[in-house]
DNA sequence: ATGGGTGCAAAGACTTTGCACAGTT
DNA sequence: AACTGTGCAAAGTCTTTGCACCCAT
């Protein structure tokens, strides 16, 4: 079986053997979800969608990626912008650093925040459920876009 | 001269010294993010604010706090929700922990993560600009309260 | 006087919700 | 058959924008 197969059928597997039902719209968009490189918006996932389905609807999007973050299927993160996005759920924590010009995304792991989480946890007597790093700059190209333009 | 006055007089000198115009707006609404403990968000700031000044409109409020974050005189922050928080920038970088359950929010100062976003920007060759992290988990007290209900 | 800032109301972007019908169990 | 999920439209929340008037420079 490959590495792929692998992953999709243990999504879908979460979902068959927790107690919700199993929608073709459910499964359409955990497939989209799973095949993206990550870092979906509810909107991209629904323009996706709708090229296989043309009948679902953004509010299935939305109940739908409720459902796979309550699930641990998927994660919400939170980056410069006024909505969310959401990534397959990795299996190693990474945290990501984003283009403040073109947008572009780039992601590394990071075992030193998971530490830091652990040790904050203490220190705070917080029960800590998760780390998230997002580091803003501006990449390469469009630095380079930029001395073109001076 | 005390402290806080003379962190109000520096916000206030950052104001003066731009081309932007001096309001009265604005230098109601400079002295509520000082005095507040940070983390207000737009609507917070508008309510306090019409304390002062009833006639004060939220587009004001919204305008100003870009014009700030423009000037450097606060920072935005994402937390787990679906709009910003600000705070007065820190002269120190800190970073933050958060309640899922009652909202609390707690600051931590880390030179390790700026370290990090200098290896990070080094490794991808971004000019990083912000690190921030957020961790999210339940405080002491709201973990009494679970145990409690159970 | 000139140009930017403000208040107000309306519009925009993103997300949630109510309801009738359809699909899963 | 029972009950959850879906599509649609409407409402909700947070933020931005257009415009006439006001005020700092």
């Amino acid at each position: 079986m490959a590495r792929e197969e692998r992953r999709r059928v243990s999504s879908k597997r979460v979902l068959y053997s927790s107690s919700e039902r199993v929608t073709s719209q459910r499964m359409l968009l955990l497939d989209i979800i799973r095949q993206s490189d990550g870092h979906l918006d509810a909107d991209e996932l629904y323009r996706l969608a709708k090229e296989k389905n043309k009948h679902i609807s953004l509010s299935t999007v939305y109940r739908n990626l409720h459902l796979f973050k309550k699930l641990g299927l998927v994660e919400e993160r939170h980056f410069d912008e006024g909505h969310h996005h959401y990534e397959v759920k990795p299996s190693d924590e990474h945290q990501h650093i984003i283009c403040i010009e073109c947008g572009k995304v780039i992601e590394f792991t990071c075992p030193l925040c998971q530490k830091l989480g652990d040790e904050m946890g203490k220190e705070y007597d917080f029960d800590i459920t998760s780390v998230e790093v997002s580091m803003t700059g501006v990449c390469p190209e469009c630095r380079q876009q930029r001395e073109n333009r001076e």
